[in-house]
DNA sequence: ACCGCCGGGTGCC
DNA sequence: ACCGCCGGGTGCC
């Protein structure tokens, strides 16, 4: 086995020199190349480090470190040592070296005992962690104690083979984690982000090129990311003593400063103006605390303007930049890269010139060049991680930025992602993390995001599970607490409700929810009822034969017919047929991707059963079950031949994934092709349009429905009447949608009145402020969804009440949906944490009340 | 490095 | 003199 480790040290060791010659860069100082090169080496290295949970102690002894006056590396009393195994060395394929936090080696482990140590630690039975209690001082050698962790399940392989060789494991005195300390740590990771809003560092105006006013709160904000990036203060747990720099909680010390964390994690809750603060940062705290340097748009001399910009271009086409992040993991998510590039235009004074750059899209510059005389380079994590996967040339990582700005930085949560890969080997000056949600479920989040911010010595995994993580997550009160000192260091975080001065931080204006029933006419009754007796004698039939989810493909098809129904005939226009009757592979297949592509419509089954998540890259079983393709992947792969579906057990096979094809994900000819008619939903609809312009002209209005083929169907009438409308849905390109939010968002008079916006497409992040009015045409199955749709102009920059209209027609599957989505969210509040105990039977149940069976 | 180990010098007491 | 003992050279893995 390799030893990363080992070799990252030695690169270090042998460029440094070099390194430092090299670097004559005039806003970096030389520390800070060397220990960049330095930790990026060991962070690849300890990339593999696998996680500590549920690690208990095996026991511990006494070893000894040996060869000490061969290497610099030095130790304090109390310090936390690591050891890498170096199966390469020349003397000893069993030698096991010993280094310290900064990853010099001390030392070697004596011979015979690394004989014992090789054998547990290359076939992974423990993890051997030690610390030097005394002796630090000796000339040839030191004690060491060495602590072995690992599964309850190779503790006594472990002890028993340590054993053989002569090494008894002091197994007395360990005294195991609590149970009851599990529901302090739950409460713990509760508060983590608690009491984080006291006040810091007071407030700061933006440079006049800002062009929207900040609140107060962000100029708070403001002030204490620039004391961030500019003050020198040490990270937490550092501390002078003497002329050493020493750590509190490793006992490490060393003589250069430690380096500094220039940025954080702004946390702000959705809707506090996290973007507009960061863009005030850009523009404010360029370097030295001088306010960026740009080109304004203003008549100047000539001549004068140009030398101006040859002094500017010294600056920017060096190597300091802004490569600003933006969430894209999804296409709801794409939109807030756009939107964000919408937000600059908005929140930058027009006669500044700023160059913004969107890096994404087959035809995106890729000269290093290019992108190095940009202002501001967008970019998704998507885009970063495939150029990072392609090739070592990935032109974003061979620059090096003055900043790079995570936006919905949670993205990154899992360390083992490529995305998460891909960002930690950017090279940055200072670094921004913008999260609304920054520790989901456990302290694991925060590795990735600490790792990203180089917070020494954390941002190597081994230290960072032994000093914070593993105590943390065992219910050691100093664990926590070092926990939150960390987090409470480097993060801002206010919510909504939180207040400066005896007053909330934001005050939007009011928002009136309210349903407008919807009776449907005659005849489209007649056929509702038909779908709907036709639909409850087949679900009856599966409930009686207990294969609901067998045969839940089927069902959701059937509640999304009725669901079409209530909106508008025209969306039935393709009607799948029974998974059965199909003769041949190809009609089989035509058929699941319908059916898969109804099941996405839907929305019903937003989550897959493996990971209990929402789907990602949905594939569809020949037995009609929808997964996100790695989740059933892996489960194919573990039950190795026998493999059955995880929801009803049929026989599935990796070869006999189903996916929708990109081409087909919407086509729209054949619905403009037939002769358009209305519905009792869209005469309610525009009856409530036509009144409202009537009143107002200036009113603008989201028209929100997940079904796109409603919203083509929507454009007719509209056209009709001489609205003048943009459309924005999931299938259109990044450039398209920015084009369609710019003028939607513009307060010229000609500019569009009403969005044709699709449920899914309106994701986080988008900024639709300029829409008073939401009409939501079909219920969602998530009461989230809508929520987060509404959000998208009942939100900062709002000026005006926003009244939002659910539709929903009357004595429908559309009511008992309404039901159900209250039933559920009392059950998440009442419940909480109980809610996924029986995910499938209350699915079961669900589909019962939708058609009062 | 005030140890252990190695190997050459040496050899009654 | 195929041992023991002495004392100098030496020293991570």
């Amino acid at each position: 086995m390799c030893c990363p480790i080992f070799s990252g040290v030695m690169f270090f060791n042998r460029w440094m020199s070099s390194w430092a010659r090299a670097s004559e860069d005039l806003f970096t100082d030389r520390n800070e190349i060397n220990s960049e090169t330095l930790s990026q080496a060991i962070r690849a290295a300890a990339s593999e480090e696998p996680d500590a949970d549920g690690s208990v102690l095996f026991g511990q002894l006494q070893g000894t470190v040996v060869g000490l006056r061969y290497y610099t590396g030095v130790v304090n009393q109390g310090e936390m040592v690591g050891l890498v195994r170096e199966p390469q060395n020349p003397y000893d394929r069993n030698a096991v070296m010993v280094a310290n936090i900064y990853g010099n080696q001390v030392g070697h482990i004596k011979r015979e005992l690394a004989a014992a140590m090789a054998y547990v630690m290359d076939n992974k039975l423990a993890k051997v962690e030690g610390v030097v209690h005394y002796g630090t001082k000796n000339k040839f050698n030191m004690p060491v104690m060495l602590s072995f962790w690992g599964k309850e399940e190779n503790k006594n392989t472990v002890v028993e083979s340590m054993l053989r060789r002569g090494y008894k494991l002091n197994t007395g005195g360990i005294k195991s984690a609590e149970a009851f300390l599990c529901f302090q740590l739950k409460n713990a990771f509760d508060n983590l982000f608690e009491g984080l809003m006291e006040s810091k560092d007071g407030e700061k105006e933006a440079a006049k090129s800002v062009a929207t006013p900040l609140l107060l709160h962000q100029k708070q904000a403001l002030s204490w990311m620039c004391s961030r990036e500019n003050k020198c203060t040490l990270p937490p747990f550092w501390e002078k003593r003497g002329d050493l720099y020493y750590n509190t909680l490793t006992h490490f010390s060393a003589r250069e400063v430690p380096e500094r964390v220039r940025g954080g994690i702004l946390a702000d809750d959705m809707g506090l103006g996290k973007t507009l603060t960061t863009i005030a940062l850009i523009l404010t705290n360029f370097h030295n605390g001088k306010p960026l340097p740009v080109e304004m748009s203003v008549s100047v001399n000539n001549m004068k303007q140009c030398k101006f910009w040859a002094r500017v271009d010294k600056y920017l086409k060096t190597d300091l930049l802004h490569l600003l992040i933006p969430c894209l993991n999804d296409c709801l998510l794409l939109l807030s890269s756009v939107n964000l590039q919408d937000q600059f235009e908005q929140h930058v004074h027009a006669n500044v010139k700023l160059n913004v750059y969107l890096y994404y899209g087959s035809e995106r510059n890729r000269s290093k060049k290019f992108l190095s005389s940009q202002d501001v380079v967008i970019t998704t994590y998507n885009v970063l991680s495939a150029d990072f996967e392609v090739s070592r040339g990935s032109p974003l990582h061979g620059i090096h930025w003055l900043r790079v700005v995570l936006d919905e930085g949670h993205t990154i949560r899992n360390p083992n992602a490529q995305m998460s890969k891909a960002v930690l080997q950017l090279k940055a000056q200072r670094r921004w993390i913008l999260s609304g949600t920054p520790i989901q479920n456990s302290v694991k989040d925060l590795w990735t995001l600490l790792a990203f911010l180089r917070l020494k010595p954390f941002d190597v995994r081994e230290w960072w599970n032994r000093v914070i993580q593993r105590p943390a997550m065992q219910g050691d009160r100093a664990g926590l607490q070092n926990l939150q000192t960390l987090v409470k260091c480097i993060t801002l975080r206010r919510t909504k409700t939180s207040e400066v001065n005896g007053r909330p931080l934001v005050s939007l204006p009011e928002k009136m929810v309210c349903v407008e029933q919807v009776e449907l006419n005659q005849q489209e009754r007649e056929e509702y009822e038909l779908a709907r007796n036709e639909g409850r004698s087949t679900i009856g039939r599966y409930v009686a034969e207990g294969t609901v989810l067998r045969n839940y493909a089927d069902v959701l098809a059937i509640l999304m017919r009725l669901r079409q129904h209530c909106c508008h005939p025209d969306l039935l226009a393709k009607i799948s047929s029974d998974l059965g009757a199909a003769a041949t592979p190809a009609e089989l297949r035509e058929r699941l991707v319908e059916k898969l592509r109804l099941v996405l419509a839907s929305g019903s089954d937003e989550e897959c059963s493996v990971c209990l998540d929402s789907v990602c890259l949905p594939v569809i079983t020949h037995c009609a079950h929808v997964y996100c393709r790695p989740c059933i992947a892996k489960v194919i792969s573990t039950q190795q031949g026998t493999a059955r579906c995880p929801l009803c057990r049929s026989d599935i096979k990796e070869t006999e994934l189903v996916e929708v094809p990109l081409e087909e994900m919407e086509d729209e000819s054949s619905t403009h092709a037939k002769k358009w008619r209305t519905s009792s939903k869209v005469q309610a609809l525009m009856g409530n349009l036509l009144r409202l312009q009537s009143e107002d002209r200036s009113i603008k209005c989201l028209v929100v429905s997940q079904f796109t083929r409603f919203l083509s169907i929507l454009e007719t009438p509209l056209r009709e009447h001489g609205f003048s409308f943009v459309r924005l849905d999931g299938t259109m390109s990044q450039k398209k949608r920015a084009q369609v939010i710019q003028d939607f968002q513009s307060s010229a008079a000609n500019s569009p009145s009403i969005m044709l916006l699709s449920l899914k497409a309106g994701g986080v992040g988008l900024n639709l402020t300029a829409a008073s009015h939401v009409f939501l045409m079909d219920p969602a199955w998530n009461p989230a969804t809508e929520e987060q749709c509404i959000d998208r102009c009942h939100r900062l920059g709002q000026k005006r009440k926003v009244v939002v209209t659910k539709f929903i027609v009357k004595d429908s599957v559309e009511e008992n949906m309404v039901r159900i989505q209250r039933k559920k969210q009392d059950l998440v509040e009442k419940a909480f944490g109980s809610a996924n105990t029986d995910k499938k039977t209350s699915r079961i149940d669900d589909i019962k009340a939708l058609l009062e069976l």
